[in-house]
DNA sequence: GCCGTTTTCGGCCCGACTGTTTTCAGTCG
């Protein structure tokens, strides 16, 4: 799989020549291009080798040479060129915050400014007066500082206790708030916090909520601000009358927005924060909801998880939007854990707290013996639990716990226990974890291995990605996908915040191949039990309806699906 | 560099805020 190297070869070429002053045009064509690969959900480079690069969308007769190039020979000679053009330093100035493409490359032309920290120090020493003046000078320091700090996008659940945190504190003054920007969306991790009102007193009240360290700007419509944990609060304040049109607007994505500016451009409108507008006359077409602004432009309503630019518009039009799982359709989760391995809740707690939720059944999945540090069970201990899970279901009728395990997937592709003895579960998850830093043919191949034994009922997150902290394995998931299909296997969402694995590129992906999916907590407690709200958002990103999804069938359902 | 329910050429989303180059370029989202 290349799509990830492709994409920041694009994403390069996009900086490349922003910084070059070359025509702004052509950045924004990489970066678009970029985005295509990685929401591809195919190995570009088999689209490579059928000779369709220019099918995708964003990538035309230029672009398709560069990819193909890079593909064969490793490099590509036009970036090496534009890189010669582009004095040192300019592309890491322009990671800092404040510095766009111009101000890097005066810097590193004309100041001899080759890295930020040698921009720290030049400032540190008012060095760059000349070049910046006394206010921006003191500014972009402020922002290298920063950067050392090393705040980065944070992880959705994060983002969404947060945002609760302050629409608490907006309710308490009086003022009603909405939260749009990528939280809205559902992305897995989220950089900024979009805060709309259309109560004035909304941008004073952000300055003064008490976790905020610095006012970045103050104005009558916009305020931005700094928190103490480093995130960048912005609150909006706009009238009722183009409410709706605000919401879009801030609820993005930027690529959704253009689409849909473009349709209303097409009819001689013109769509921005405020509503959607007559372009002659300036009259208001629409704008109080977002419905009306959708329908006015030919459109439904579309959820705002699928506002990505992947064909939800068309969709939209056409009428075939999906209707999108929702949490509560869910009616048990399958795969927790439990004391008898790395749970930190008992059995018995688990399974009573899963039933306060409205579940009719649930899964328990501890790990298998290999599994050393989380304290996997040997076949003995699971006869034990099984005894204990026999006991809680008689207790607890109708509800039901299914007698699961997570079984680690060896190096070799085998799994720890007979068949004989897998073939008492009701449900085997296989997972990788250990020694996975395997190259990538042998972990895809272990994948495979699982994905073909009889028992094996589902892959657990099968990428093993932590988010910030590691990147996915680098797996075939096409083929993956493929044997999955072919072998009636389901491939998991793991609702873990830092997991979120299948991601919603590659579960949408599975979904189109016909492969059914699973929503699950992997919980570690009934706290965690949660989780599953955040596996379904990826799920809806990835478009998925109930019918896709294993747990949304009923207990009987379920069993068929099974055995 | 890409793209077409106006177009195969000439566009390419739109606006807020800031600093200071006093009329706008740069940056950001």
């Amino acid at each position: 799989m290349r799509n990830h190297d492709v994409a920041e070869l694009l994403e390069r070429l996009s900086l490349l020549s922003e910084a070059s002053g070359e025509d702004r045009f052509k950045a924004i064509a990489y970066r678009r291009a970029a985005t295509s690969i990685k929401n591809l959900g195919e190995d570009v480079d088999e689209v490579r080798k059928r000779g369709e690069l220019t099918q995708i969308q964003y990538i035309g007769e230029g672009i398709a040479k560069k990819i193909d190039e890079y593909l064969r020979t490793g490099k590509l000679e036009f970036m090496e060129r534009l890189e010669k053009d582009v004095p040192e330093g300019t592309l890491e100035l322009m990671q800092v915050s404040g510095i766009g493409p111009r101000t890097a490359y005066k810097l590193s032309k004309d100041y001899g400014v080759k890295s930020v920290a040698q921009l720290k120090a030049d400032l540190g020493e008012g060095r760059l007066k000349d070049a910046l003046g006394e206010v921006m000078s003191k500014r972009i320091l402020e922002s290298v500082e920063k950067m050392k700090t090393g705040q980065s996008r944070m992880l959705m659940v994060e983002a969404l206790y947060l945002s609760r945190d302050l629409v608490g504190y907006f309710e308490n003054h009086g003022v009603k708030v909405d939260v749009a920007g990528s939280l809205r969306r559902g992305k897995s991790t989220v950089g900024d916090l979009d805060i709309l009102c259309n109560d004035k007193a909304g941008a004073d009240l952000l300055v003064e909520y008490p976790g905020v360290e610095r006012v970045i700007e103050k104005g009558p419509t916009k305020t931005s601000v700094f928190l103490k944990n480093g995130v960048q609060v912005d609150v909006r304040v706009l009238g009722t009358e183009g409410y709706g049109a605000a919401l879009l607007y801030f609820t993005g994505s930027k690529e959704h927005n253009i689409l849909l500016r473009n349709i209303a451009i097409g009819k001689g409108w013109k769509l921005n924060e405020y509503g959607l507008f007559e372009t002659k006359t300036g009259d208001r077409v629409a704008g109080k909801s977002e419905t009306e602004v959708y329908e006015k432009l030919g459109l439904g309503f579309i959820p705002p998880e699928l506002r990505e630019a992947t064909g939800e518009i068309e969709a939209s039009r056409e009428g075939r939007l999906p209707h999108l799982v929702e949490a509560r359709d869910l009616q048990g989760d399958l795969q927790m854990h439990t004391t008898w391995s790395d749970g930190a809740d008992e059995l018995d707690k688990m399974a009573r707290a899963a039933k306060a939720r409205g579940y009719e059944y649930i899964a328990v999945t501890d790990h298998s013996f290999s599994v050393g540090i989380a304290n996997g069970l040997s076949e003995e201990r699971f006869r034990k639990q099984w005894k204990a899970i026999d006991q809680l279901n008689e207790e607890l009728k109708p509800f039901r716990i299914l007698k699961g395990v997570e079984a680690e997937v060896r190096s070799d592709g085998s799994l720890d226990y007979d068949r004989p003895f897998l073939e008492n579960f009701d449900m085997v998850g296989a997972s990788i974890h250990q020694t996975y830093r395997q190259s990538p043919e042998k972990l895809t191949d272990r994948a495979l291995k699982a994905l073909s034994h009889p028992s094996v009922d589902v892959l657990f997150h099968p990428t093993n990605r932590l988010i910030g902290k590691r990147e996915g394995n680098p797996i075939d998931l096409p083929k993956i996908i493929a044997t999955a299909r072919d072998n009636g296997k389901m491939l998991e969402i793991d609702g873990s915040p830092m997991r979120l694995d299948l991601d919603e590129v590659w579960a949408r992906k599975a979904m189109e191949e016909g492969v059914t999916l699973m929503i699950d907590s992997d919980a570690h407690s009934t706290g965690e039990l949660e989780n599953v709200e955040y596996g379904t958002i990826v799920a809806r990103r990835a478009w998925l309806e109930k019918k896709n999804v294993a747990n949304a069938l009923p207990l009987r359902g379920l069993l068929k699906k099974l055995t």
